[in-house]
DNA sequence: CGGTTTTGACCTGCGC
DNA sequence: GCGCAGGTCAAAACCG
């Protein structure tokens, strides 16, 4: 992710940090005062309240300007889905006269785009760490006929389960309907070769293909094993692709990961790292890591599959990212067998950040490297200055620093981080977002943060606390990358819990 | 010593 | 059928 520094440099942060964790604790007794406890009392007492207004009126005007960049969110968050509310009529009305005038044609066409869709549910389950989607794949003719007019009830479902729906698809209106989560940030253009035309600059060279080695794995899976190797297969070809700045070796996504190879690609000097999911022996997640030929600071990573473990919630953001993206790539194909480019930059949060996907080899790239993205704007720091360990960050933004604003402002921590608990089977479910604060980690950072009252308070957010997220984005590179990863986790189940609606 | 990384070999799909 | 390229395997090397 790209670097502008609008905010105080990170460098004093760290210092500054400690400072914070006393901010945070109302009355502020300051250690840093020791001898003017020695004079006059009163002069004290004055100096002293000066001292902490001035610095309430600091986090105050932090807190306000972060109220702002949230208050702008929701507004386009509203603006998106109106329109999104609007495009759902306009092609309900289309469908509709087309069922009516040709409902013979229509069939070929069904035939054609559930075999895309298909596999886009089968992906959405795989990358939004589902278990039953497999089950659900063998059921999917029932499901699809049945689905028309259970629809609400299956739009629940997945909500809770997945929290992105894309699955049914059986006519144009459900297609709409199912695919909340993109509609409202995306448009959708089906010109493959355009797509392609956007995309060398940003993809791997190999990324849109499916490995060939996938379906060798079990050759002597019978008619069902079969059938679960190709829905596996299905599942694994969906990817997202997240290209950030990056200067270090790989971007630091919260999971443990373990290199099994790594190879020269044409057309890319920099060699292509393979890297396996660790986490659980079994997970088959892979990922790929590449440098951008064309900038080599660009970091390409390339995730794919579903873990078969909960993850931790560093990792849960960027698992977010990419079930959002996922659900961005499934949706697309529901309406057109072909591909997408789909500018995320209407939902004025990353920017020109963009997903594009290829129908026939869905892969969705995150573009997190523009610098003009709102919150590389109002958050960055030199990638340089991460000197230290960026993965508690991560898990701090994930443990529930967006909680205090939970109440005015669902979507966030409530909506999106921990329903990815949820899904993940973390046990999290109920746990509120500061109830998860001291299980995740034990760093230190974390632990001065919740010593300063975000800890008990689900209530108003203490100014130290908006201070510490203010700090904790300038300060950590990676923390961006999730930051953005988590605003398009954001928007993505945002627009699925209204369009649910 | 166990886990990770490196690296050459091998497998598979695809285009010609 | 052949060559190429991408992806994976697995033994050796490396590291803490």
């Amino acid at each position: 992710m790209d670097v502008a520094v609008e905010r105080p440099p990170p460098v004093k942060e760290e210092k500054k940090a400690d400072g914070m964790e006393m901010r945070s604790s109302p009355p502020i007794v300051f250690e840093s005062f020791p001898s003017a406890a020695q004079r006059d009392s009163a002069t004290n007492k004055d100096d002293k309240l000066k001292a902490t207004k001035a610095e309430m009126g600091e986090v105050r005007e932090e807190n306000e300007r972060l109220k702002t960049l949230l208050s702008h969110i929701v507004r386009d968050y509203q603006s998106l889905q109106m329109h999104f509310h609007d495009a759902v009529k306009v092609k309900q009305q289309a469908t509709a006269a087309a069922v009516d005038n040709q409902l013979p044609s229509a069939a070929p066409a069904e035939a054609h785009v559930p075999r895309a869709t298909a596999a886009a549910a089968d992906d959405l389950v795989s990358l939004s760490l589902g278990s039953g989607g497999y089950a659900r794949r063998k059921g999917a003719a029932q499901e699809r006929a049945s689905s028309s007019s259970s629809g609400t009830e299956t739009d629940q479902d997945d909500q809770l389960s997945l929290g992105l729906s894309s699955r049914r698809s059986k006519d144009g209106e459900d297609r709409q309907d199912s695919r909340p989560s993109a509609a409202p940030l995306l448009n959708l253009s089906s010109d493959s070769s355009a797509d392609d035309a956007a995309e060398p600059r940003n993809h791997l060279p190999a990324a849109a293909c499916p490995p060939a080695s996938k379906t060798r794995k079990s050759p002597s899976a019978g008619v069902d094993g079969a059938d679960d190797e190709v829905l596996q297969q299905q599942a694994k070809k969906a990817r997202v692709s997240v290209r950030v700045k990056c200067d270090t070796p790989t971007m630091n996504d919260g999971c443990q990961w373990r290199k099994y190879g790594q190879k020269i690609s044409k057309g890319n000097p920099c060699p292509r790292a393979y890297y396996r999911c660790t986490v659980a022996p079994s997970c088959p997640v892979r990922k790929q890591v590449q440098r951008c030929a064309d900038d080599m600071s660009i970091l390409i990573t390339t995730y794919e599959g579903t873990h078969s473990h909960p993850l931790p919630p560093a990792a849960a953001a960027m698992a977010s990212t990419t079930s959002a993206a996922a659900s961005m790539l499934l949706a697309g194909p529901s309406s057109s067998s072909h591909g997408h480019h789909l500018p995320f930059a209407s939902a004025g949060l990353l920017g020109p950040t963009t997903i594009s996907t290829i129908a026939s080899c869905p892969t969705v790239t995150l573009d997190l490297t523009n610098p003009h993205s709102l919150m590389q704007q109002q958050y960055t720091s030199p990638y340089a200055a991460a000197g230290f360990e960026s993965k508690v960050l991560p898990a701090a933004w994930s443990n529930g620093y967006m909680a205090p604003y939970g109440g005015g402002l669902p979507y966030y921590g409530k909506s999106s981080l921990p329903a990815m608990g949820q899904h993940f089977g973390l046990g999290m479910a109920t746990a509120r977002p500061d109830q998860m604060y001291g299980a995740a980690h034990s760093s230190s950072y974390l632990q001065r943060t919740s010593s300063g009252g975000v800890h008990g308070g689900v209530t108003a957010p203490a100014p130290a606390v908006t201070d510490t997220i203010a700090k904790a984005i300038t300060s950590d590179p990676s923390f961006q990358s999730v930051l953005a990863a988590a605003i398009t986790s954001y928007m993505g189940r945002g627009a699925g819990a209204a369009a649910q609606k």
